[in-house]
DNA sequence: TCAATGCACGC
DNA sequence: CCCTTTTGCATTGA
């Protein structure tokens, strides 16, 4: 029996969270920023509900443009990461006992794999995902928006497609001319990049996609990425649905207050970040072998280096390799200045004779 | 095999 | 005209 698989999408999610709490934003354009302190006003938008998408406010503009866009009544908002969070994991424990196994896919997403819960019916799973979606509505007031498929890409298309608060549901003999029209970019993993070079040989809809050998998606991809594609694009992309695993890297970036070429200054801004992410990795109970120097330049390039480091190293030898670090991607060009600066945790170990190396073998 | 880079995707 | 943040993965180049 093919699997019915809920994919669950909170609208506009952050946005949405505060016209919740606060009733006075009711049709009002509501946009939640993510003020970089640089100057006032600096940084870019993270969300914006819908009345102010009509004026082409979205996700990653920045604020500034999007001051221009919008009318007066417009409300701006910083981000509330930690609220947002504990009203995410409220939502996802509700979800959870809807499925028969679920993945967190990111603050506002889930897949459900609701096979048994519906007994394999595409018609029972559009009542079953009805309930489910009241129930998050009457217990947090958020809305979403559902797509329930035999899998979970075919899913997701059907959410994106559905929103806002939508259901949409594609059984297994409408998958094809589901997605034959749509555009290559409904694809989850076709970005921008893979969407341009697409589009330069004529290949606009998944229709003209499918007439792509794997051969050839292998020149434009390589060959994981193709054989995705591949698949994805007939609606064959399976997998199962597992809770997602235990992050392999811990990064924390910061935007400096002005763009500066000085090491001084870069550790100084950037201590509290790496407070912030070893505070992470012990939440994770995790220890990292490696740490990286993330440095952003005033023309947006991003460069690199890392350097193993003891797992379980304290702040004070974490700041002093980093230190090194900078020092070195300064050092390869004179002319470089810094706009933004992060820490990279990764390669982890963990305690008790475990080893998080997939390829470890005992 | 490792280090660095770039793309994607989310808000 | 301005440019945030986090993670995973694949590719590339040595």
């Amino acid at each position: 029996m093919g699997k019915v698989v809920a994919f669950v999408d909170l609208d506009y999610f952050f946005a949405q969270v505060e016209e919740v709490e606060k009733p006075e934003l009711a049709g009002k354009p509501v946009v939640v920023c993510v003020y970089s302190g640089r100057t006032e006003d600096s940084g870019v938008v993270s969300t914006a509900n819908y009345p102010a998408r009509r004026y082409g406010v979205k996700a990653g503009i920045p604020i500034k443009r999007a001051k221009k866009l919008l009318p007066p009544e417009a409300v701006f908002l910083p981000i509330r990461l930690q609220h947002y969070t504990q009203l995410s994991r409220h939502v996802m424990s509700i979800l959870d006992r809807y499925a028969d196994r679920m993945r967190i896919e990111s603050i506002d997403e889930a897949v459900l794999d609701i096979t048994n819960r519906v007994g394999g019916d595409f018609e029972k799973a559009a009542e079953y995902v009805a309930g489910m979606k009241t129930e998050v509505l009457r217990a947090t007031g958020l809305r979403c928006s559902v797509g329930v498929a035999p899998n979970r890409v075919v899913a997701k298309i059907a959410a994106d497609i559905s929103k806002p608060d939508g259901l949409r549901v594609v059984k297994s003999e409408e998958v094809e001319d589901f997605l034959s029209p749509l555009p290559v970019n409904s694809i989850p993993g076709i970005g921008s990049k893979a969407a341009a070079s697409l589009a330069e040989m004529g290949v606009k809809t998944v229709e003209d996609l499918k007439q792509l050998s794997l051969e050839t998606l292998e020149k434009l991809f390589g060959r994981k990425r193709a054989e995705y594609v591949y698949f994805a694009a007939r609606g064959k992309y399976d997998e199962p649905v597992e809770p997602r695993p235990p992050p392999k890297q811990v990064s924390r970036i910061i935007t400096l207050k002005r763009n500066t070429r000085d090491v001084d200054d870069v550790i100084a801004e950037l201590s509290r970040a790496v407070a912030d992410g070893l505070a992470r990795m012990e939440a994770l109970q995790a220890a990292a072998s490696r740490v990286g120097a993330v440095a952003i330049t005033s023309d947006l390039r991003t460069i690199t280096r890392q350097a193993e480091i003891r797992p379980g190293a304290s702040y004070e030898e974490v700041l002093k390799i980093l230190r090194k670090l900078f020092q070195e991607i300064l050092q390869q060009d004179a002319r470089l200045q810094l706009r933004r600066a992060g820490v990279r945790f990764s390669d982890f170990v963990s305690q008790a004779g475990q080893s998080t190396l997939s390829g470890y073998i005992e």
